[in-house]
This record gives structure tokens, sequence and C-alpha cells, in this order.
RNA sequence: GGGCGAUUAGCUCAGUGGGAGAGCGCUACCUUGACACGGUAGAGGUCACUGGUUCAAUCCCAGUAUCGCCCACCA
């Protein structure tokens, strides 16, 4: 424990956070106490970061904000579990590798299978123990002998175990179905793996067959048509009603293709005839399935044609002006329109055009799981903070397609299904040997990593055995996330969550409470952060140069619910200052003698400063209680700030030290008090920032540990109006001479003779020592001249400047407050003339009105009596 | 195309049916025995625009404009 000595003159991160970062996990601070716990439980299982990378500014956003909530809670007495771990992230993941491997002129396929998986897991030892390393640095409070990995043993069982019982329940099918594919990573992706983006394109009209029985097409993928199978057109449009049912000549091919009518056809855009691809696009696949056409794949995985003629061999970018140019030798184009902006989808990780793609693959479906899902929001088992997102939450999940789970990677769960030589299907759970003998195989196919994700409050908790674990911790508590993977991982969670636990029953099984969504770090000008921008932030680089607490206080200070947050080293260079600010005022409340441990003496004993700080903390306490309860955490922030520099450094401290200085009872007491507010201050902000915290705590209070510490408690005993308004009063009394002085030009230094005139019959007499102290103002001697005066209220300060004062600028300024107080005398006085304003309004407010008009016309007095002091000349 | 949100000081954002706020930035003065990562004082805003409701609107309602985000199978 630091001793007044041994807290240094200024404030050194690095050390400090090492040091106890140490011994917080050694002393098991951060280890749930599990079942033999008569704690309540409070548990927060960590978003798992891809093993991939490095942390980024988000996640320190995200783990900020959940060691808030966890050490907040530890305080108050939870049993807490903040449950760490990482994610495998199947498809990032391997590209990463994959991108490594191209860097020694390799692919997966010269490895092969197994020898890349075994280059993945080496990958995934070197960069997730850097993660590791960056969860410490930031503070996180994680309960480190319970860190998972989505790909360990215990969370591929429950993936396996999740898989077999859809499967077994008819949730999970095989399928050929139009999927999203991608032609560079060569798998399939879910519909939220696809990002739409607005690009220019072509829109090109095309007239198939000849003469009577000729229809115009447009199209912006005019490649396409190589694998037409059909015309259509909508039942009720009589231009086309006459061709329904004909065949036309597809070009370039010599095909005939039947027109057919099919109502998702809308007549009013283009043509009012679409050419349909049924291999290629996710509309006309339908529109197939309606009319039983043939679908013709002209691509393949590549995006490379493979319809015999002229355009085999050509990617489908290069194909696509060919067959146009083709198409308009034959004289086919009958309209173009260029630039065409429309939405094309793009693979999420690597950016590459998806292309629709008819195969064979693993589906979940959705319906049940997805109406249970909803279910649980809507009835309020789920709570969704801040309240607008469940709007996003409910578009996603009430209008969700069968969920593609199989991608063509070699990263990943495998899924358990094994085929027999004659056609044999078999799903094999964890428990279970997959079957033997000749010609059987196991599906190549890995699972989307959001499968195994989407399970993680259950998994990581043990399920499916029924762990200690998950009997106390299931439902976690809250769930903190982004936004951004509210659909892909929060609705997840949610459908497994309510299915694996379903046994429970419905308010037991959701896999958590409430669900705290914040948003994107931005830059300062509330810009994305992005590399070719340049306005990324490194949390290690600010830990390192500002400190951890810096680092968290900026984040916090800038999450404000529902909206990005925006942050830049300005504000974490202020939050670092907040630090040293703290730092300091604990140095000299030690320097001082202040202690915690001294009781506060009884309120009779207190002085009127005293009791202003203690009813102010108090209600602080009361005020950031409810912030953290709320999820403000701007507010806390500010809340906290505000009160530790602008009232307790800035007045209470100033105001003490006479008292300090001048020894005896009143020193004692305010020693007392010192040592109180810091206490309770400092337990206050540790969530946020507990570096700093456990450093000045153990110096003001020798307590074990403020990790550990008791919450405070506001005491509404010790509020006191009568104390803040005097105070309030001290104030303006005191900001009032200095302004004169400092407008008067008076040096801060200046000693200036003073005489406060009148101060004895108000209750700022016993502040008369602080207040000479505040202002540098003497005792009037010998030969005291006033030559200006300042009115406060009922006290006017007479003060002897020695010299002449700038009269006119005085005069200047308070005819300038004067001005304004009239305007609020008058405004008020209008309201309280209009008896419509008396009959209506409510009496709380016609009250304030009139304390409003008191005010201002004790002001208007206060300012004409000065002005009428004032010099002549 | 559908949905959501925003518009308040130079910047980023709070805020309330009844006297416009914070942080940073800016200006001036100050190395005062905790702190210059500091102190004191100050400048700066028709609360996007137009209508409506109301005794009273920055706040509620409608419309307009601009910006942002999400969803989406109009070729």
């Amino acid at each position: 424990m630091p001793s007044v000595q041994e807290l240094p003159q200024t404030f050194s991160p690095a050390e400090v956070e090492q040091k106890w970062y140490d011994r917080w996990v050694e002393r098991g601070y951060f280890t749930a106490e599990g079942e033999k716990s008569d704690k309540p439980p409070y548990c927060i299982v960590i978003p798992p970061p891809n093993v991939t990378g490095s942390l980024h500014v988000g996640h320190a956003l995200d783990h900020t904000i959940q060691d808030i909530l966890v050490r907040r809670r530890r305080m108050q007495g939870y049993d807490t579990l903040w449950l760490p771990g990482m994610d495998h992230a199947g498809i990032a993941t391997q590209n990463v590798v994959e991108r490594e491997l191209a860097k020694e002129g390799l692919s997966r396929h010269d490895l092969g299978r197994e020898a890349f998986v075994e280059r993945v897991w080496q990958w995934k030892a070197e960069s997730g123990g850097a993660i590791l390393g960056q969860m410490r640095r930031l503070g996180d409070s994680v309960d480190w002998s319970r860190e998972c990995f989505t790909m360990d043993e215990p969370r591929s069982r429950a993936v396996r175990t999740m898989f077999k019982r859809l499967y077994d329940d008819g949730l999970i099918y095989r399928a050929e179905r139009i999927i999203n594919w991608c032609p560079r990573c060569l798998t399939a992706l879910s519909d939220i793996e696809v990002e739409h983006s607005e690009v220019d394109g072509e829109l090109v009209s095309i007239r198939y067959g000849e003469g009577d029985a000729s229809i115009v097409v447009a199209t912006t993928r005019a490649e396409t048509m190589l694998g037409d199978t059909a015309v259509a057109v909508h039942p009720d449009d009589e231009r086309y009603a006459h061709l329904v049912g004909m065949e036309v000549e597809l070009p370039l091919t010599g095909r005939k293709i039947p027109i057919v009518a099919d109502s998702h056809v809308d007549p009013e855009f283009g043509t009012g005839a679409v050419k349909v691809t049924p291999a290629h696009d996710p509309n006309d696949f339908e529109i197939g399935q309606r009319h039983n056409l043939p679908s013709l794949t002209i691509m393949d995985e590549h995006g490379v044609i493979t319809a015999h003629g002229p355009f085999q061999g050509l990617d489908r970018f290069e194909a696509r002006p060919a067959v146009v140019a083709a198409l308009r030798e034959q004289g086919r184009i009958v309209a173009e329109r260029r630039p065409y902006r429309h939405a094309v989808g793009h693979c999420q990780r690597c950016d590459t055009v998806v292309e629709p793609r008819i195969s064979l693959q693993w589906f979940v479906k959705v319906k049940p799981l997805a109406e249970a899902a909803s279910e649980a929001v809507r009835d309020g088992r789920i709570e969704i903070h801040p309240p607008e997102m469940a709007k996003r939450y409910f578009s996603w999940v009430d209008n969700m397609h069968d969920w593609c789970i199989s991608r063509q990677l070699w990263w990943g769960h495998r899924i358990p299904v094994w085929y027999g030589p004659s056609g044999e299907v078999v799903c094999v759970g964890p428990d279970e040997e997959p079957p033997s003998g000749d010609g059987w195989t196991q599906d190549e196919d890995v699972l989307d990593t959001w499968f195994s994700s989407g399970l993680w409050p259950v998994s990581t908790l043990g399920w499916p055995d029924e762990t200690p674990d998950l009997a106390r911790y299931y439902p976690t508590t809250v769930l903190v996330t982004g936004y951004d993977i509210l659909f892909f991982w929060v609705a997840r969670m949610v459908m497994f969550g309510l299915y694996a636990m379903r046994h429970r029953g419905p308010a037991d099984s959701v896999p958590f409470k409430t669900v705290v969504l914040h948003g994107m770090v931005r830059d300062a000008y509330g810009k994305k952060m992005s590399k070719s921008f340049g306005n990324v932030v490194d949390p290690l680089d600010w830990i390192t140069r500002y400190g951890a607490d810096a680092t968290r206080f900026t984040l916090a200070r800038g999450a404000n619910p529902g909206s990005d947050v925006p942050i830049s080293e300005e504000w974490c260079q202020g939050a670092r200052n907040f630090a040293t600010k703290l730092w300091n005022a604990t140095r000299f409340a030690l320097m001082n003698g202040a202690s915690a441990k001294v009781p506060l003496p009884g309120k009779e004993k207190l002085s009127t400063t005293d009791r202003w700080i203690l009813s102010r903390l108090h209600r602080v306490i009361g005020e950031v209680s409810s912030y953290y309860d709320d999820y403000e955490f701007a507010k806390v922030c500010e809340t906290i700030q505000a009160f530790a520099w602008n009232e307790f450094c800035d007045w209470y401290v100033e105001l003490v030290k006479p008292a300090l200085t001048a020894g005896g009872e009143a020193a004692e007491t305010a020693r007392a008090v010192l040592g109180h507010v810091l206490d309770r201050l400092l337990r206050l902000l540790h969530p946020v920032m507990p570096f700093v915290t456990e450093e000045l705590w153990q110096a003001v209070t020798g307590g074990e540990s403020i990790v550990v510490a008791e919450w405070p408690q506001a005491d509404p005993s010790y509020f006191d109006d009568a104390a803040e308004a005097e105070i309030g009063s001290l104030q303006r009394l005191v900001t009032e001479v200095r302004r004169f002085r400092s407008e008067q030009g008076l040096k801060p230094g200046q000693r200036v003779p003073a005489q406060l005139v009148g101060i004895g019959a108000t209750v700022l007499a016993p502040h008369e020592p602080a207040i000479r102290t505040l202002l540098r103002l003497d005792t009037p001697g010998e030969g005291f001249s006033r030559t200006a005066s300042v009115v406060i209220e009922n006290v006017t300060v007479e003060l002897d400047t020695a010299g002449t004062i700038d009269v006119a600028a005085e005069r200047k300024r308070l005819e300038k407050d004067l001005g304004n107080a009239r305007k609020l005398r008058d405004q008020a006085q209008r309201k309280l003339g209009n008896p419509e304003f008396l009959a209506k309004a409510p009496a709380a407010v016609v009250e304030k009105v009139r304390g409003q008009l008191a005010e201002a016309e004790s002001e208007i007095a206060r300012i004409e009596g000065q002005l009428a002091n004032l010099p002549r000349g």
C-alpha cells in the first residue's frame, strides 16, 4: 500500500497498471465463485473476438462497457462471471492464413486439408495470445480460469450436439437451392454475409424472337441470357397476353424458350418482360420452380462461362460486354441505359461480387426458431437497450429466410454427417461412432462460423452437460455488443439458446435477460475509422501513452445510448488530465493528513462547507448509480468528472485550505471529510478507471482492494439544501469579485485591502477568512481608501485598489448585465401579468416565475447599487 | 423501394413544454506551497426551415430540406 511519501509527484499509468492487474488476478478477484457462492450471480459472456488480427478500438469500447458493468456488480456483492473467449471466425481466418500462404507462393490445396488446418491452429496460437495480452492491458476483469474457444473440445461437442438435435428434429436439411456464392472464397454465404452496395451498371434491352413473335427484355446481366430458359410477363399484362404459351428463339443459342405468365413480374418496370435464368438469379429460380422450367448452369464456381460457344472460358465480367457486342451485331440491342445504378451483392469478407448459384447445401429451417426468438423479445423476457433497436431485431427475425450453414471451407466445425456407399445419410452425434466400412465418407463442408457463435452463451457454460456453471449462470445477465452484429449474432444466440435450453421453460431458456447495444467508434468528426482514411486509433497506443484509465474513460464518455461513439486523441488527453487531477487532489489530501480510516464527525461538528460537499457527494452517488443502472455511461463519466473537478477540487479543497493550515478542530474535521469524499468518489469511478482509483484508494483507505470494496450508498441524511444554498451564495460572491479583479486587470497574486460590509449579518460570516484567502483580500489597515466596490446580495465588498480603476469599462459591463436582468424581469412580469398564464399554468411554474422575478429584481438592485457606487470620472 | 434516426456554440454531443448546457478548441491574465496534464475570468448559439397545437414551443404534431444508418429478389 502506497503511503503519502510513496505517492510520486506524477501519475505513471504503466507501472500502476501492470502491478495491479497482476495482483488482482493472483488474488482471484476475477474468478467467479461458482456453485459454492451464496451471492446472487451476474454473468456476461464476452463477444468472442476473432482469433485473427488484434483488438481494435471497437473491442476496447465493447470490453470497457462490459468491464464497467462487471466491476460495479462485483462491488455490489454479486458473484460475477465475465467469461472470456475467442472465435475461430471460419472464413475470415481462413482467408488470412491463405494470404500468408500466398506470400510463400502456396495455396491451401498445395498443403492439403490436414496440413492447412494444422497451419491455421499455429496461427491461432500466436494471434490469440496477442489478444489475451491486449485484454490484460485494458484491465478486463475476466475469469481467466474459464476461457473458451469456439473450436476447443467442449465447444465442438456443443456444436455437434446442436447439429444432431436440430437434424433429428427436422430443423436442419440438405437441399439443392440457389444460394449466395463467392467466386473468390469458393464458398456459399448466408444472406447477411452479403453486403449490397450501389454500382454503376448498364441496363440493356434485348429483343428475343422475330417479328410478331418477338419480345424485348431488359437486363443488367446480359451474359446470363445464355442460361435463359423462359421469358416471363405479368398474367394481366394485355400487351403480351397473346404471346403467353408461345416460344421465342433465344439469340446466340438457337434455343427456343417459352413465354410464361408470372405475377412476380412488375409490368411497370422496363418493358414488362423479364428474361428468366433459373440457375443464376434467385427470383428466376423461383419462377422456374413455379413453371417447371429447366435450370441451365452456364458458369462454374469461379464465375467463368462454361456454356459451349464463343463465350466459353470467359470470366463473367468479360462475357458481359462480349455478349452485348454479339447481340448488337445481330441488331438485338434495342436500347441501352448507362450508367444504370443498382444494388449488387458483395462478399462481406473479400468484396467480390456474389454470384447466385444452385448448389447442394445444408440449411437451418428457421421459422420455428425465429418465431420463438421474436416472441422472447416481444414479451419482455429479453430486453433490448436502447429499445429503438428492437425494431431492427424484429424486422430481421420476422422476415428471415432459411439459413445456409454449410461452407466450402476447411477451417471450422466439419459437418457431422456421413454418406454411405448406397446413398445413406447419417448424422453422427458427438458421443457416437461414425459408420465405418468401405465407401463411407464424411461431408467435406464446415459450418458457418455463426453456428458456433450462436451457441456461445450455452456452450461456454458447459452445455450440453448440465454443469454447475450452466445451472448457476444461465440465463446470463447482460449481453453487450455493437448494433452491427444484432443479426449476425444476437438473434442467433436467442434462437439457439431458446432451443437448446427449452426444457427449462420460457423464462429461463433465454440466453440473456438484457442486450446492451453500443455504437461504432468513430473519429472526432464522426467519420468511420478506416485504414485508407488514416484515422484508425490503436487502443494499445493510447494505453501506452495515456494509460488504460484514460482510454477507457474516453470511450465510456462518448458512449451515449443508441449513437455512435466519437473519440479523439485530444479527448483522451483530457481524460488523462482528469486522472492526473484526481491524483494530485489525493496527494494534497494525504499531505494534509486526510484519511478515510477515521470516522466522520457528527453533523454538529461539520462546517457548512463540509456539509455542502457531503450533500453534493451523496446526491452524486445517487445520480451516478442510476446512470450505471441505465447504461448511461457518458453521463456516469460526466457527472463524476464534474463533481470531482468543479466542486470537490475547485471549491471544497480551496475553501478548506485555510482551515487545514490553521490546524485545530476544523482541520481535523476537514481531513475526515476529505478522506470520506475521496473514498466514495474513487469507488464510484472505479468501474471506469480501475487502475488509478485502486492506487489512490489504497493510499486513502488502506483497504484490501477497491475491486472488492463495497459499492457506495447514497445517504439521504447528508442532503442539505441550506448548506448548498449557502455555498452557492458564497460562490456567487467570490466569482463576482474575481470577475471584477480580472476585468480591472488586477493581477491574480496582487493583494488588495478590502472590507466586506454587511457580511456579519449574512450566513457568509463564517466564510470570511476563506473568502479573503480565495480573493487575496487583506484586512484594511490605516489609510484604507475605497476606490471600488462590488455588491453581491447583501454584501458589499469595498476595495482599495490603490489606484484608478477603469470606471468606463466597469460601467459598460454593469450596464450590459443590467440590460439582461431587466429583460428577465420584464419577461417574468409579462407572464405574471397574463391572466391566462395564471389560470392555466401549474402552480409550481407560477411559483418558479415569481422566484425568477424576485431574482431578477434583486439582481437589478445589486447592479444599480454598484453603478451608484462607481467613482465618477 | 421500405424502415429508423439525426439536424442545439468552431468541433463532438447532452438537454428540458416555462430563465440556452458540457467537454475540447478559442481570447486575456497568472510558474498562487496538490496539480501548467494547472488556475481565474471571458467571447461565442433566431436550438435546420415552414406551418400547427398551447397562456407558453428548442422541446409536442405535420410538412420541407439536408445528412446518416439498416433492410430489400424490380430484372
